[in-house]
RNA sequence: GGGCCGGUAGCUUAGUCCGGUUAAAGCACCUGGCUCUUAACCAGGUGACCGGGGGUUCAAAUCCCCCCCGGCCCGCCA
């Protein structure tokens, strides 16, 4: 079995939290809350346990396109299924994930754009488009990375997609194992159910043509790969299942519809091993064969393949499939994803602006209602998961069951896996604040504005700074790359604006003050003092201290954001307001 | 043609499975507090015929039926 799988979660401490209560809270919590609503994780995982089924959660998908953030469905929906199931102690095993990247499927269409090693989604121009074209038809393991070329990067296709989703499940600390088809193939793990489909040939039939009416009389479970071109879009001509050798002719094909693929006219003989089951068999040969007993999947799936995967894991196989869930596609601003109209997220662009936990949250809501992610509109997602954590740490009531439930149940499963949420409480200041502290340019500037507006504890521990200096980070990257009302800007340059003489003498007297060390409440007195003793409107003088700064009528309070700014600079700018 | 999800305050949503006191939250807005101006924070407030119609019930956002609107998926392949 492959599916040994090292577990990175603290399995102690979380174990159903709410039972640590006084019996008293318990009762008083039963009576009050009878009909709290059940986590989804909790619930799928109640359904593998009273099923018998096999602890092992599987996801997977074809490395094809741009590997995205729906593509996290499949690894982070089963892990807080996992999860759940590592908090029960009526299942028979260790509960494990597995992910396949179905990478003997054949390379059906060239993309238009791709996502480059640092993680960028390009368009391919023309040669690479034709280079593509020559290996359609062919295994994603066979079909060159385009950019093969890059130092330290993967060869193939098949790698350099997966790599992304390797490496974005280790930074959402998903203790995921990663299974490739092709090597499975190559190792015969599959032979029993090439075997067992080829040999249930009727069987097989019988299931999929109800399901396919393409599935006519001839049809073989069995898609051979041409020995002379390497393709495998060939048509089967010949079983024989002692021998366990399929004969084949690699003729044309169409593939996604629009591709014309032209066969080499080669004829030859497959082992079992040097082809593929058709997905609706392989599917079902995957929980066969990895033992799976819970998999999350994508309403795409849900008519077709998991329906005929059913029939033929019973009625081919012999087996059970396992339990199941799916989950809704969700939107990118408002319209479905798609990477040919530039607007797909991966990973990355998420964990620019949100912590892991936020993304992790983001996963953890119910998976079977549709809803949109917009990264213009982060900030409510990120506010909705601060809510969490202040009921969590009781800074906060619930402000009804589902955040209740959220955070004692499913909080916990949002950190990081090498943190003990009961050890480290985290500080995080308000996201769109901490998007403005970022206006300060250096750490101890932001910590300071953090600090007095009491975002930071007097005496910060390292960890509390490296939180806090994390979420002015995030929020300020979303502030600008949105440049929204968030995004406060400094002026590089001095306006172009005239000020008189009055307000000149008092931005010069504020300079004095701001060079004597002042305190962000003494600037705040300071531009008071200064306007009055000058006999300059009070709000007048603001708007010109925003204009001087900023550019703009209005702003943050002027006192801390003078003081958050490099001390020279303001003083500079005071002094010399505008050029010429 | 079949299937799934949604339509609740200006916006984003929770609550619907398991019917029950004045339908909840965040954002936005308004008022007050922090000595006067403006991000934070604190206290309070305005704001919802719960898409429409019918039914069941002592009681419906919640259950049943029909309809309207929006979104997605499948009906090739994977």
């Amino acid at each position: 079995m492959r599916t040994t799988v090292r577990r990175y979660y603290p399995k102690v401490q979380t174990k159903h939290r709410v039972r640590s209560m006084s019996s008293d809270e318990e009762n008083a919590s039963d009576i009050s809350d009878s009909a709290t609503s059940e986590f989804w994780a909790d619930e799928s995982a109640r359904r593998v346990a009273e099923n018998d089924r096999p602890p092992v959660v599987k996801g997977g998908v074809s490395p094809s396109g741009v590997p995205h953030i729906g593509n996290f469905n499949e690894v982070l929906r089963g892990a807080f299924v996992v999860r759940a199931l590592e908090c029960r102690d009526d299942i028979a095993g260790e509960p494990g994930q597995v992910f396949t990247s179905d990478d003997r499927d054949p390379l059906r269409r060239v993309p238009d754009t791709v996502l480059s090693p640092e993680g960028e989604v390009v368009e391919l121009d023309a040669e690479e488009r034709d280079e593509l074209r020559a290996h359609l038809g062919k295994p994603y393991v066979d079909v060159p990375s385009p950019f093969a070329d890059a130092a330290g990067a993967p060869d193939t296709w098949a790698e350099h997609f997966a790599s992304f989703l390797r490496e974005d499940a280790e930074r959402l600390g998903v203790p995921v194992e990663f299974v490739s088809n092709d090597e499975m193939y190559e190792d015969g793990d599959f032979d029993q159910s090439v075997r067992t489909a080829l040999s249930e040939l009727e069987r097989s039939r019988d299931v999929i043509a109800r399901h396919q009416r393409t599935a006519g009389e001839g049809y073989v479970p069995f898609m051979p790969i041409c020995a002379e071109c390497g393709r495998i879009t060939t048509t089967p001509t010949g079983v024989n299942v002692e021998d366990g050798a399929v004969d084949y002719v690699c003729d044309d094909a169409q593939l996604a519809g629009e591709y014309e693929v032209e066969g080499c006219g080669h004829r030859g003989t497959a082992t079992l091993r040097e082809g593929k089951l058709p997905w609706r068999f392989e599917w079902p040969a995957q929980w066969w064969t990895l033992g799976v007993g819970f998999e999350p999947f994508g309403k795409d799936h849900a008519e077709g393949s998991w329906e005929s995967g059913v029939e033929i894991a019973r009625e081919v196989y012999g087996v059970e499939p396992p339990e199941h869930l799916v989950y809704e596609f969700f939107l990118v601003d408002g319209g479905k994803m798609s990477a040919s109209e530039g607007n797909v997220y991966t990973v990355s662009d998420i964990l620019r602006y949100v912590e892991p936990e936020v993304l992790r949250y983001f996963f953890a809501l119910d998976p079977k209602k549709q809803r949109d992610l917009s990264l213009a509109e982060i900030h409510h997602l990120v506010n909705d998961f601060d809510r969490i954590e202040d009921v969590r740490y009781g800074r906060d009531e619930p402000a009804d069951s589902t955040e209740r439930l959220y955070a004692e149940r499913v909080y916990d499963d949002l950190r990081a896996p090498d943190e003990d949420p009961a050890e480290h409480e985290p500080v995080r200041p308000p996201y769109t604040f901490s998007a403005m502290v970022g206006v300060a340019g250096d750490d101890e500037a932001r910590l300071d504005t953090l600090r007095r507006s009491g975002h930071l504890p007097e005496d910060p521990t390292e960890t509390q700074k490296r939180d806090a200096l994390r979420r002015v980070e995030l929020a300020r990257n979303w502030a600008l790359d949105h440049d929204n009302e968030y995004a406060v800007r400094v002026l590089d340059d001095k306006p172009d604006a005239d000020f008189d003489a009055d307000t000149r003498t008092a931005f010069d007297e504020l300079a004095d003050a701001v060079e004597s060390g002042a305190s962000p409440d003494e600037i705040q007195n300071a531009v008071f003092e200064t306007a009055r003793q000058n006999d300059l409107g009070v709000g007048g003088f603001f708007s010109d201290g925003y204009r001087l700064f900023l550019g703009q009528e209005s702003g943050p309070k002027l006192g801390p954001l003078l003081s958050a700014l490099d001390r020279e600079f303001v003083v500079e700018r005071l002094r010399q307001p505008s050029d010429g």
